[in-house]
DNA sequence: AGATAGTGTGTATTTTTTACACTAAGTAAT
DNA sequence: ATTACTTAGTGTAAAAAATACACACTATCT
């Protein structure tokens, strides 16, 4: 640290954005990991994120962050929490503020690997089960963007931004089961996501799959607008 | 705007904390504002915040503002969402971390009258149903803080927090009620409360009033400490 | 034709939440 | 000491929500 710190220029105050970018895909639950090709925590691989530029509000920052990574726009985001220890960042004073975006995986078409820049020389989307250590305090980040998907999916639909735009009611199970890390039974996961309301039954059922084809579904959003009043419980 | 933008000099980039300060007393929920004798929005009534230090985590600062303003430490703080819209704060570019805290009003003898400082005229516990319009965008900020104790207050004993350390059953469902907005059914609330454990039944009665005395209770944290992974549910 | 793998479905039990009203205890005034 | 007043304190029944649990069906593959 020392030696970065002599090596590299100080700067003040800046503040940055760092995004935990969540995506599933194949029932696996996987997150949007750079590697870094700058000092310092060269080669560690780390959250993508960037420095709030003067004429940019943070949630466009977060968005143009992740657009730049990803390709995508008008993606779920939401801001979790702000971290601001002193030394966070051995070069200087870096508050950062924590996002967490939700992106579709199977069958994205307009998703495009990230751009390689000169700070990050590589992106990968990493699975859940094989996290490396991560860079400055982004363990800690990420632990804290889990818990708050992890909470919220009990009771707000987010789980839909993570699934294709049709999906099976065992697919969106096996995602709450990833989310909340426990198994789920299954008559009764089906009776209450049926009963909310906000899920429209189509004409359409599965397809390319060796086994009984499950029929498709998709979120309604009409319906879930009516109801947002209430506080809805899922998954618990 | 554009005057005051000429008069004072710009700067470049902040960052600073709110606080919205929440008391009770005498079944009245309050929060603590701060009359502003500088410009911008000079003689506005604001939320008290500051300045984070280059050597202070944002933490410290809130415990900072909190103590300048108070003369109280060790108060249950916690953050909730940090604003960062360009042009919130007329002079330059302000990105504003929210916390909230809460403070045991009534005998509270620590409590000291907030000082007067030179960006400070005044600094009044302001009942929440009569709060006036705030600068910047405070409203915003009281808001969210608002929501989030509402939704925090339903699953965590955050409640004990503004009651003083002994207090009846009485006390602790009005305050419910107005953080909840809602009358709440007195068996149910009282079922509900002492099925948890986590209140201690002391050998005290309530002094002073002029109708029989109800009986004082006592936040217990090792008990809760105990239940701590279970998550509770109250008032709702 | 048979093996395989996942789909889709109902009921009984337990737990939690809700709704609801009167008596008891202490204080204050006469 | 009687009375009026005000809040404390208590239980039960009904409704709703959560849980536990197992087997027949259907499509595909060989």
């Amino acid at each position: 640290m020392k030696t970065v710190e002599t090596i590299l220029p100080k700067f003040d105050s800046v503040f940055s954005i760092d995004c935990v970018i969540f995506g599933f895909d194949e029932g696996e639950l996987k997150i949007l990991l750079i590697e870094r090709n700058v000092e310092p925590f060269k080669d560690w691989w780390a959250l993508p994120g960037y420095i709030v530029e003067q004429d940019e509000s943070l949630d466009n920052a977060a968005e143009r962050i992740l657009y730049e990574l990803t390709g995508l726009k008008g993606i779920y985001m939401d801001q979790f929490y702000t971290f601001g220890d002193v030394s966070r960042h051995p070069q200087g004073r870096v508050i950062t503020v924590g996002y967490y975006a939700m992106i579709r995986l199977s069958g994205n078409k307009d998703l495009k690997p990230g751009p390689i820049t000169n700070y990050a020389r590589n992106a990968v989307w990493t699975p859940m089960g094989e996290l490396p250590n991560l860079a400055f305090d982004h363990d800690q980040i990420f632990g804290r963007a889990f818990d708050k998907v992890r909470n919220k999916i009990s009771y707000q639909p987010i789980a839909f931004e993570l699934l294709p735009e049709k999906f099976t009611l065992t697919q969106l199970q096996h995602l709450y089961e990833v989310i909340l890390n426990k198994k789920l039974d299954k008559r009764n996961f089906r009776k209450k996501m049926l009963n909310y309301g906000i899920l429209k039954e189509l004409d359409e059922k599965q397809k390319g799959v060796s086994y009984r084809a499950a029929k498709l579904y998709k979120f309604d959003k009409r319906k879930y607008a009516k109801l947002f009043q209430k506080e809805l419980s899922f998954g618990k």
